[in-house]
DNA sequence: CTATGGCACGGATT
DNA sequence: AATCCGTGCCATAG
């Protein structure tokens, strides 16, 4: 099937291997700035007039809505997988702020305020909306709040709780922690929401709480005095914030990917793929919707190739470059598209429990495997899940290379063993047990994955639940 | 002496 | 080719 894909057009160049690669790991924000790129200088591409679906108002970005088209025919497991071209929809109806000048094609990116106000609109009342747009107009850059929650509720002559409220709405968005006043508190925030969907080490609310300026410092010494732990505990629990959590909210979410400099291990960005539940009802199926921020679809300007055929041979081959270049990308990116579609096809319905139900159900998944499932390079699937970025029903953003794993369904039995444990086990007792699990690990490494978790060795464990000065 | 964590090596994964 | 992960060996703490 891929074949007749190819056949089509042109025959399969190194060029247009090389492009179809490229374009496969790029994110969604390097690939409009691609095409935006080629669109200005290349007459040949045009992007077709936008199209709505008269039914739900999605965006269209093939001839048919895939939702409205088949709502009740497809086999309720089966998840629906198609390219969208833009995310609106899913935030209801905001207020959309007057001056927005969206030029037609790059429009995947908002500044801070309109990307959190488009999410909590749906749940405030118009007047909260007010409110929450007033706050949101006094973030610095880094996503923080620029003024106190007093003078918003006085500015608005609503009650102090009712801001607090509102702000711990706002937190809940993305960026996760966005608003905070500070960012021990951002960390705060984004803690007790990660603790909703998966177990969190007991310290590191406390190392946060209390060893803010440790951490922030990379004093582990101190810290694990601080919190009565050692200092190489003290680290793996440092090591659990900065892997899962980040102090400034809305650092690096525009900016380019540079990411990595000193504590910003998370770069959050807008999604790449979203997924979410049919008209948001838990009932009915999935569907995953592969973001092409792209209004309208991208294709070769057919009066431009007209004109290449009726022109003079001196002008056709000076312009047969730019038709052969616009093909190429519209090919390439139709490529992209297949793959993407069919890569999470097989994610979600390998990973559904997953995606509905939470961390724990995570299952182990390579990249192999699912390469060879879909008959295609391993190379390929690594391009195409590096840096890019889920939405989850529950709203979390997670990168797209969480749903593969090959330990992590080991980590979770094995807290799963501790937490009902009876008495403090040690690490060579549960390696026994894991190995009754089917899991055959050493002794060396279920401590690892101990550490990993944040869970302390067998002798502090159990004795000790409260906190150490 | 026992239980753990550090370090470093080799094989697997990307 | 670069990186990640599981393991074995050894030092150290209790």
């Amino acid at each position: 099937m891929l074949q007749s894909h190819f056949h089509s057009l042109r025959p399969l160049t190194s060029a247009h291997l090389a492009q179809t690669m490229t374009l496969l790991s790029l994110t969604n924000e390097e690939l409009v700035q691609q095409i935006e790129a080629e669109l200005s200088k290349n007459p040949a591409l045009e992007l077709s007039e936008e199209r709505h679906c008269p039914n739900c108002h999605r965006l269209l970005s093939g001839t048919v809505c895939p939702i409205c088209s088949q709502p009740n025919n497809n086999p309720p497991e089966e998840p629906i997988v198609f390219v969208s071209s833009r995310d609106d929809y899913s935030y209801g109806d905001y207020i959309p702020s007057e001056d927005t000048p969206e030029d037609n094609y790059s429009c995947n990116i908002d500044d801070l305020p309109t990307f959190v106000l488009k999410q909590i609109a749906p749940e405030l009342n118009p007047h909260d909306r007010l409110v929450a747009a007033y706050i949101l107009t006094n973030l610095d850059e880094d996503g923080f709040l620029t003024i106190s929650p007093l003078e918003v509720a006085n500015y608005h002559h609503i009650s102090l709780n009712k801001v607090k409220e509102i702000l711990t709405q706002i937190q809940r968005c993305e960026p996760l922690g966005v608003g905070s006043s500070c960012p021990q508190e951002a960390l705060l925030a984004q803690l007790s929401f990660l603790a909703e969907t998966m177990p969190i080490p007991d310290l590191a609310r406390l190392a946060i709480e209390k060893g803010m300026d440790f951490l922030s410092r990379h004093q582990y010494h101190e810290l694990g005095r601080a919190l009565g732990v050692s200092s190489s505990l003290a680290k793996e629990i440092a090591a659990f914030i900065t892997d899962n959590l980040n102090p400034y909210p809305a650092r690096t979410h525009w900016g380019d990917p540079h990411q990595k400099s000193s504590d910003e291990g998370v770069t959050y960005r807008r999604p790449d793929i979203i997924i979410s539940y049919l008209n948001d009802n838990p009932k009915n199926n999935l569907v995953v919707e592969i973001i092409l921020p792209l209004r309208g679809t991208l294709r070769v300007n057919p009066m431009f190739r007209q004109a290449v055929h009726d022109a003079d041979d001196q002008k056709k081959s000076e312009w047969k470059e730019d038709l052969d270049r616009a093909s190429l990308l519209v090919k390439c990116l139709q490529q992209r598209n297949h793959t993407m579609k069919r890569l999470m096809n097989q994610v979600v319905r390998f990973q559904q429990d997953f995606i509905l139900h939470g961390e724990t159900h995570l299952k182990p998944l390579t990249r192999v495997e699912l390469s060879i499932r879909l008959d295609v390079h391993e190379s390929t699937i690594s391009r195409a899940v590096s840096e890019k970025t889920v939405q989850l029903p529950n709203r979390r953003i997670i990168p797209l290379s969480r749903f593969f794993s090959r330990n992590l369904n080991a980590r979770t039995i094995l807290k799963n063993i501790i937490e009902k444990e009876i008495q403090p086990l040690n690490d060579t007792e549960l390696m026994k047990l894991l190995a009754k699990e089917g899991i055959l690990i050493s002794r060396r490494t279920v401590a690892k994955y101990r550490a990993m978790e944040g869970i302390l060795p067998a002798h502090l464990r159990h004795p000790i639940t409260a906190v150490p000065l």
